[in-house]
RNA sequence: GCUCCGGUGGUGUAGUCCGGCCAAUCAUUUCGGCCUUUCGAGCCGAAGACUCGGGUUCAAAUCCCGGCCGGAGCACCA
């Protein structure tokens, strides 16, 4: 019976469920679910006023696809609650700097369209370090560690403390007095966490070591230098951050710091991790990249092969799509697995609107159209072919070919059948005769015929496409070519996107970016 | 192995916290059709998902337990 009920008031809608109780006399409570949804991502946990957050790369090498799912959602974030952005450099492992690297970040910072309110680098921040760790030694949340790191292992997987845990602050600050005589294993600087936390990697960290390589940047200033933990808790305090964004690899870092907030007193920001991103085909690391410049394997840090975002901007993949790519993915913490064939959407959306169009024929091969005594005579052996640059936008003009019976058209294309020239005539390709069909694109399409590019015989010019797997393919284009910019991009008619890198003496380079 | 964390169409997402117009959003993808002198764009249509099993409840994508699958961490790297 009640269910019969419950059933029959299910089936009302919302609204119709409303009147009905107000009928009865009852208040309705309308507890609103503030959710106003914001395009894209989703809002930030905590304050949002105020809002510091930091993008903090290892200056490795340039930025790849992975950092830009770091970069772009802070810069939004920074920009919704109209906050503000730290780029902070974290070099603070010798064997893990790229010099050339300093500079690119922030290059490809710039070809992202984020702006950076402050610039740190960490390499220049030891003395904080030290004096911070002197303050924990003091406060008894720290302590040197002399014992050897596998020893300390043992003991630590069995919730055992070592035996330098109990010592007390002023012995432990005699040794860290010491600090800068020792080599490298002798010592660390060890964090209290909890030496019985169920998770083994949380207990007692290493805050600081001796490191006795040259550093790229600041050379062999210092010894005695942080870990990336002790670092980061200590600068993302030190600069105010409200919100700390980062991939869930760091999830034990995450709790590892905590610790630290909690030894120093800190307020604790909201940390917040995302999942892996998955790309296929560029699995390439950095250092991997780095060995393959080297090697000659690849031709740079701009290889079409490679994921860096300086390589997909040369083919001609727009920053915006990147943006919107990972606006769309999120901050979710579960793993995203990205196609180039998404990539590529999104870019076509972009460039679709912008791209001018242009005849490049392919592995080209002559013809000489026989016949056209139906439309040319000894006055009029020619004919000026225009076409718009955009179909959607005509304002933009037209580009115009000289027809005069002698074309390239695509190897390809060279099939018998009817064919039609765009914009030009009906071709009819009978093993190696070429005889002239018909004239307009009426006929052509109650043929059935193709309709294909091609380019003036006498009028046109070499044009090479670097290819996304870097082989280079050949053909000619239409002259109009010419009046393009390094960086244009464009459309091949039938072939793809593509985007002007070089303008040779006597042909035109391309990087191809997508059909 | 231990510790954490995830799991919604092929892919990316919304919804999950606070169960109820969710027979589940949007995009992309794929396939049709229309249009079109690009195989592009646009328009129309279609396909396609709550990891599984139990439990709680009138009601579960949503809460609880367990399994399965996936990922990450377990450094004197970041």
């Amino acid at each position: 019976m009640s269910a019969k009920i419950v059933a029959e008031i299910n089936g009302l809608t919302v609204e119709e469920q409303e009147q009905k109780i107000e009928k009865l006399g009852i208040e309705i409570k309308k507890e609103e679910k503030s959710k106003e949804k914001e395009e894209g991502l989703v809002d930030l946990p905590g304050k949002h006023k105020g809002v510091v957050m930091r993008f903090a790369p290892n200056p490795s090498g340039p930025l790849h696809i992975g950092h830009a799912r770091a970069a772009v959602p802070n810069g939004e974030y920074v920009d919704r609650y109209d906050g503000k952005l730290i780029l902070r450099i974290e070099d603070t492992d010798p064997k893990r700097i790229y010099l050339p690297a300093y500079d690119m970040l922030q290059e490809d910072l710039e070809w992202l369209g984020i702006n950076i309110d402050e610039i740190y680098y960490q390499s220049d921040r030891f003395p904080i370090y030290y004096e911070y760790a002197e303050k924990l030694i003091e406060n008894g949340a720290a302590y040197m560690c002399t014992c050897d790191g596998g020893d300390f292992k043992k003991l630590k997987d069995e919730c055992q403390e070592c035996p330098c845990r109990s010592n007390s602050p002023e012995k432990n600050m005699e040794i860290w007095n010491k600090f800068s005589e020792m080599e490298p294993g002798q010592a660390v600087l060890r964090i209290k966490t909890d030496i019985k936390h169920k998770n083994p990697a949380i207990r007692d960290w290493v805050a600081i070591r001796i490191v006795e390589e040259e550093h790229p940047r600041i050379g062999t200033k210092y010894r005695i230098y942080p870990m990336m933990n002790f670092s980061v808790a200590i600068d993302d305090h030190l600069m105010g951050m409200t919100h700390v964004l980062r991939g869930k690899d760091h999830l034990a870092n995450s709790e590892k710091q905590k610790y630290l907030y909690e030894h120093m007193n800190w307020e604790v920001p909201e940390f917040i991790h995302y999942g892996r991103l998955k790309m296929e085909d560029i699995a390439l690391s950095t250092s991997k990249a780095l060995a393959g410049i080297e090697e000659g394997k690849y031709s740079g840090w701009d290889d079409p092969r490679l994921g860096t975002l300086r390589a997909i901007a040369r083919r001609g993949i727009q920053n915006k799509t990147i943006h919107d790519l990972m606006v769309e993915i999120g901050i979710k913490m579960s793993d995203s697995a990205i196609s180039w064939k998404k990539i590529y959407g999104l870019n076509r959306n972009n460039l679709e609107e912008k791209a001018n169009r242009y005849f490049f024929v392919l592995n080209p091969k002559k013809v000489e159209i026989t016949g056209l005594d139906n439309i040319f005579d000894e006055n009029f052996d020619e004919e000026i072919i225009e076409r718009p640059l955009h179909p959607d936008h005509l304002e933009r003009g037209n580009r115009k070919l000289v027809f005069d019976g002698d074309v390239y058209i695509p190897k390809a294309d060279f099939t018998n059948g009817i064919t039609r020239l765009m914009d030009a005539i009906n071709i009819n390709i009978d093993e190696n005769n070429v005889s002239y069909n018909s004239k307009t694109f009426e006929e052509a399409r109650k043929l059935k015929a193709r309709i294909i590019q091609w380019v003036p015989a006498n009028d046109n010019i070499k044009a090479k496409i670097v290819m996304d797997d870097a082989s280079i393919v050949e053909g000619l284009c239409e002259i109009k070519c010419m009046n393009l910019k390094i960086g244009d991009i464009l459309q091949f008619e039938r072939f793809g996107f593509v985007r002007l890198d070089e303008i040779a003496a006597d042909e035109l380079i391309f990087y191809f970016a997508h059909k």
